[in-house]
DNA sequence: AAGCTCATCAACCGCCCTTAG
DNA sequence: TCTAAGGGCGGTTGATGAGCT
């Protein structure tokens, strides 16, 4: 009854008020809002001192601009969740719904037509995404072969054997001898097997090797043995150290070192997983931490050194063709997990 | 310098859900 | 079971400042 009495005071907080409310939570905890006004001597109602406390005061907020990694999360949740601004506000520590409504309705929401397309790409995104970890879920039954092949990797690398490659001739001299691994020397091991082509399939799906624009004078599906990879120690100390990506919650993370020769990208990559492994890696990883020394060819803006998105940089990779996405030897990137 | 436009963001509003009595 | 209080959430408004003409 009294309350009705009470004229509320609105519009922009004081610090004095921010002082007494600060104050009080420290001393009540957050919560019982109606209280603060008759504890607090505000004459703010018990909805505005949540909000002034929730969106402005609480000590774990983060201050300053939204980072570009924050806002490819925001706009991978928004594709995912809508508008469920506290929801997307749980994956963004220190970040409030209201902060996120406001950047969204700012940045994107303008865009109009162009912002729905980017949902509609980033929905497919998602898809894709969650495709590619239900398939690699699919093939943890074949996981125990693939760890089998990274240790006859090792063991190739310390003999020095015989690489089979899928060797495409390419018009380009950069692109002219870089190759993909598939599988052994005869000797040692054919992996031509029913789970590899699947693989081949889900890699071919991400590089879209059916759309290199550049002309090969093999066939896409001939195979054929072309070359040896150098017997020279693989790497330098600047050089990339490959892990072997993820698998179940194993760690997961590639770094590399600027001017990176693709040679070494083939040898790191023989040495400790196969492609699609790393692109599975890539695209089931958080982010990856990218420096601007030496990415020009990637198809997104680096301004020094930020966490993006890996599916920024594979997506359009996708779409330039297999060799292209072999030029991501020369960026200095890792991915984490 | 003045006026206008636009971006930004704090704050408010109304609806809804949960919970305690 | 009902009701009111407490609180959460998404949409909207309005003040402010920067940039442009």
């Amino acid at each position: 009854m009294e309350e009705h009495m009470i004229l509320w005071r609105k519009g922009p907080w004081t610090a004095e008020e921010d002082r007494l409310l600060t104050e009080h939570v420290k001393l009540h905890g957050e919560g019982r809002w109606n209280s603060v006004t008759r504890l607090a001597g505000l004459k703010r109602n018990a909805k505005s001192c949540r909000l002034r406390w929730v969106n402005y005061l609480r000590p774990d907020l983060k201050r300053g601009k939204i980072t570009p990694y924050e806002e490819k999360i925001i706009l991978n949740l928004h594709a995912q969740w809508g508008n469920r601004w506290s929801t997307i506000a749980r994956s963004l520590p220190g970040r409030t719904d209201n902060e996120i409504k406001n950047y969204w309705r700012t940045h994107f929401k303008k865009k109009g037509q162009m912002s729905s397309n980017d949902s509609a790409k980033l929905r497919a995104r998602l898809l894709k995404r969650q495709k590619f970890q239900q398939e690699q879920h699919n093939q943890l039954q074949l996981q125990k072969n693939k760890e089998d092949m990274k240790n006859l990797l090792l063991l190739l690398e310390e003999s020095n054997n015989k690489v089979v490659w899928r060797h495409q001739d390419m018009v380009h001299e950069e692109m002219s001898t870089v190759l993909y691994p598939i599988m052994f020397n005869d000797s040692q091991r054919v992996v031509e097997t029913n789970s590899m082509y699947e693989d081949f399939v889900l890699w071919d799906g991400l590089w879209n090797l059916e759309d290199v624009p550049i002309a090969t004078t093999k066939g896409l599906g001939e195979w054929c043995e072309t070359e040896k990879l150098s017997p020279e120690p693989l790497f330098e100390s600047s050089l990339p150290l490959f892990r072997p990506p993820l698998f179940e919650g194993r760690d997961v993370y590639i770094l590399g070192a600027a001017n990176v020769g693709k040679s070494a990208f083939i040898n790191a990559l023989l040495k400790w997983t196969l492609y699609e492994q790393v692109a599975n890696a890539a695209l089931d990883c958080q982010c990856l931490e990218v420096a601007k020394d030496n990415c020009d060819h990637l198809p997104l803006e680096i301004d020094e050194y930020e966490l993006v998105d890996p599916v920024d940089i594979l997506t359009p990779l996708e779409k330039l063709g297999f060799w292209n996405g072999m030029r991501l030897v020369n960026l200095e990137y890792s991915i984490l997990t």
